[in-house]
DNA sequence: TTAAAATTTGCAGTTTTTTGCAATATAATT
DNA sequence: AATTATATTGCAAAAAACTGCAAATTTTAA
């Protein structure tokens, strides 16, 4: 049997129960286990399967689901999840909001760090689960298409009933007067509970929505303990934060 | 013998067998095995056939079980999937498990279908939060990694409060005598509770799985209401399912 | 036709790849 | 802590691939 043949057996197989063991495979293709070890190792390398103590798991979706590339001011918003990364710490509880810089701080979580994170975004949830470090916990309920996050009373209820150390969310506008403020009124329950249930919350926004107001508010802006934007903390645009204790990142 | 007449050999004995030995064509052809991999290289470089360690396989075979992007044996989930599409009925409630064949289904279902959807996996639920007539629902959990649903406690309890229509479910492996079973205990009390709660649990498996088992029991195989295959429902291979109450599509 | 040029083929020696085994290390489990 | 299961590493035998070369074959051109 030919290396390659065996090979493509293996990832039959993955795929078709979502996992196996090395010692059914090797049972089943007459070869040693070492063998298999190292096809899986290979194969695992090239990120066909994952290999996992004693047997290999199926990718599952999380290669293959497109990212959406088109992201609006995307590098600002990876600038933005890198300052916030630094607030992670090893063992934390926090809450990812959905949204596209939620989406690239879930993203650029180091694979090393080892944190419980609770989200009610859909895209989160699938970035975070490819973590293998993170414990992730999806806040179910409703889902809404727009914006592929949970909503409606049992997300607000079952949020009720946590308390993290950190939430990052996002907002739709942000000002130093008006507070955050967004033009759906379901959206603007959700956060309120999320602030509510935080011990402390981190605003990420990227600066083009500073100084700008909506129809219904979640909060003032003394709610928020930190906020990130993409710009140096002295920048003067931010000038108008600076009296309120926010911490500038 | 030429060496066009030669390579055209290897040819149509790699597109028939879909691999061949070196050492066998050699030896069939009467001439040296330098020749053959030499002949093989330039089928290779000509993008005629691959060329692997100690053989050849043909190019259908390699894209379409090693392509990244490729689910397996996905005509045939899709052949079920279109089965099982025959079920919905609009304001029916349904839940639809995780697993390939459902990510199928949930793929399949017309923009048009009005539907109360549950589902515990983050894939499943992505692809119906873009379907404009359905209601998505998302149950809330700790995320499996590896299978990127739902499980735990909190799920098991939330399936307790509901009662759908229909169920489909996949399963790791199933049995005209042992039933349904899994590799994964946890992966056994979701799916009991979502049989729990469904008035009819409709199963959707490939026939690869049939008559196979292993270490934990979801069900008896006629805790099962309607069983789909990509076969023909008169199909032998069915023959042992017969016998039971099962619905065969 | 014939001789030179180009290509193909087989061979021998060397290098690389594959594989199984054993010893040791690491991880999981009790 | 002890026991078992799984991983890693180095090693050696076997198989396969590569290299250079010379003989055989085919092609080309006078």
């Amino acid at each position: 049997m030919l290396k390659e043949e065996r090979q493509q057996t293996i990832l039959s197989e993955v795929e078709l129960h979502n996992r196996i063991l090395l010692t059914d495979i090797a049972e089943t293709l007459d070869v040693s286990i070492d063998t298999i070890r190292r096809d899986v190792k290979e194969l695992d390398a090239d990120q066909k399967l994952r290999k996992v103590h004693g047997g290999a798991i199926s990718l599952g979706f999380t290669t293959n689901s497109a990212r959406n590339n088109n992201v609006y001011a995307l590098d600002q918003k990876i600038k933005i999840a890198e300052k916030a990364l630094s607030l992670l710490k090893d063992g934390g509880v926090v809450f990812i909001d959905g949204g596209t810089t939620c989406l690239e701080l879930s993203r650029l979580i180091p694979q090393t760090l080892e944190l419980t994170c609770f989200t009610l975004s859909l895209p989160v949830a699938m970035v975070l689960s490819s973590k293998p470090n993170l414990t992730v916990m999806f806040i179910g309920g409703r889902i809404s298409k727009e914006s592929q996050i949970a909503v409606g009373a049992n997300v607000i209820h079952n949020l009720s009933e946590i308390r993290v150390d950190y939430s990052f969310i996002g907002t739709g506008y942000v000002d130093a007067v008006y507070g955050l403020t967004e033009f759906d009124w379901d959206i603007v329950q959700l956060k309120k509970a999320v602030i509510k249930s935080s011990k402390k919350t981190v605003l990420l926004s990227i600066s083009k929505k500073l100084n700008s107001q909506h129809r219904y508010k979640t909060c003032d802006i003394n709610a928020i303990n930190t906020m990130i934007t993409e710009l140096d903390p002295a920048d003067a645009l931010l000038d108008s934060f600076k009296n309120n204790d926010i911490y500038l990142l």
